[in-house]
DNA sequence: AAAGGTTGCAACCGCATCGCA
DNA sequence: GTGCGATGCGGTTGCAACCTT
């Protein structure tokens, strides 16, 4: 057996990231345990995995939680228990390190409510009703069709498609390719996810076109901004 | 201003599950 | 059917940032 290599734990540096980032954007994601030493990371492909879902994948959003999003947790957590990834799967790009986090530091200190409690908004009934709903289909496809997806999203210009609802100044930016451009300001939530899903194949599939040129920014945060500086492959 | 306490979240660990040979 | 490597999942921990005294 050979000695395994030093693998490097605990916070990952920006400068990890952008390589981790500027891999999975150019070869796409084919074996997490061989993709380190091929991005020049001394990391373990566990933690390339993790980083990458948790915290890197461009569909993901950041920042608070919205109160349709804390009752759906809310709803589902008592429906499913810790189930944090089937919960996930009803709160498109939110993390379930993200949900389970966000259930531990704070909904589940709450003082418990009834579900019939009349007080509820109608938001939350409306909420409540969908995910019985899709509870009962038992099955994730399709069901983040159906939940806290904006009426309308904003595609501020004609070659990025963007996320911008995030209430905190989460900013996420994907620019495809010249050849692909998007002439209207606006698609439905419905187009939107077929944009999402578009844009994400290449990521998951092996053998992604290495020549596909993708031009991809992220700010999450202005504090920590190498998305800014990362290169446009 | 400094020290101690608390909170929030990124990341790790270990086990479960999946998929392939 | 079995073994093994890869991936997914949930519980837990460590630590930085924030808050209180």
């Amino acid at each position: 057996m050979g000695r395994q290599p030093y693998l490097k734990k605990g916070t990952w540096t920006s400068d990890e990231d952008r390589k981790l980032v500027a891999y999975v954007m150019r070869y796409g994601i084919w074996n997490w345990n061989e993709m380190p030493k091929f991005a020049g990371l001394q990391r373990s492909g566990k933690s390339c995995r993790l980083r990458w879902m948790n915290y890197l994948r461009p569909d993901i959003r950041r920042g608070n939680f919205t109160r349709e999003e804390e009752e759906t947790i809310i709803h589902m957590q008592k429906k499913l228990g810790n189930r944090w990834s089937a919960i996930a799967a009803r709160l498109p790009q939110r993390t379930d390190n993200d949900i389970k986090n966000y259930w531990n530091t704070r909904l589940k200190k709450r003082p418990v409510i009834s579900e019939n409690n009349n007080s509820a908004s109608a938001s939350a009934s409306a909420t409540t009703e969908t995910s019985s709903s899709i509870e009962e289909n038992s099955c994730d496809a399709d069901s983040s069709t159906l939940l806290n997806i904006p009426a309308m999203v904003e595609l501020p210009e004609p070659l990025a498609y963007t996320t911008t609802f995030s209430p905190s100044g989460c900013h996420q930016t994907v620019e495809v390719d010249n050849t692909c451009s998007m002439s209207e300001q606006f698609v439905s939530s419905e187009s939107y996810w077929g944009i999402q899903s578009f844009l994400e194949q290449p990521l998951m599939t092996q053998g992604f076109d290495c020549e596909a040129v993708w031009h991809y920014q992220h700010y999450y945060d202005p504090l920590d901004d190498f998305w800014v500086n990362l290169l446009v492959l």
